[in-house]
DNA sequence: GCAGTTTATAGACAGCTATCTATCCGGAGG
DNA sequence: CCTCCGGATAGATAGCTGTCTATAAACTGC
């Protein structure tokens, strides 16, 4: 009879062939839960949901930001690329809106 | 009386002082969703919650993940800096084990 | 078509990050 | 004390990313 570790008696043994989550499938989540991970695009979206209509130009956004038109653009495209946010021109503005199915999306992923 | 684009009525007009989400609570939130925006930490999740005891060590992980031993401890540190992972030394090995509570947080922020 | 305004894109650059190898720390067991 | 093993740390490096300036594109109104 064999000696075992007072402390523990279970071993270190991986369960065999244990593929639980495919990388694929991963890199996806992780794609748009980086779109969020940033906290100017939390402002962002927090931004977009405080106004009245729900929605916002890049202009609206830069002075409380206190960042420049090119960087906000650069923020609201990363959001726009994982379908967080709508994009809507109507005449010289492009207004955005937030994804609310996008959104619950990602907090069924935490349930 | 002014002629106004016929396409939007809506000015830009930014909400003055809107401050809606503080830049140092953006950056708390964005802290704790950049542990989890990333595909490797997923699948280490996935790995643990797939245990049957819901509980897994470095060596457990690293042949599942195709990734060498001190980049595992570094993607663990990095879940159990923010509290998403408990750590738990019992003999020999180290035990990780998922915070749910903290996990539900995350689920409550885009709820 | 031209001028003015809003947004997008391109390019550059600094800082961060995921990964590796090499090494150290810490507990178990003789 | 020494050895063995699991895990953490240090240091290096390639790739990614957030920011800027400069410029282009799209639309409005004259």
């Amino acid at each position: 009879m064999e000696t075992l570790p007072l402390t523990d008696l279970r071993q270190c043994a991986p369960t065999p062939g244990l593929e639980p989550l495919a990388r694929s499938s991963a890199e996806e989540t992780a794609n748009l839960l980086k779109a969020v991970a940033d906290p100017t695009r939390l402002q962002i979206l927090a931004l977009i949901s405080g106004t009245s209509a729900k929605e916002a130009c890049v202009c609206d956004l830069t002075e409380p930001l206190g960042l420049t038109q090119p960087t906000v653009s650069h923020h609201i495209k990363k959001l726009s690329e994982v379908g967080l946010v709508n994009r809507e021109r109507r005449g010289t503005w492009v207004w955005y809106s937030l994804n609310r199915e996008r959104w619950s999306q990602i907090a069924e992923l935490f349930a």
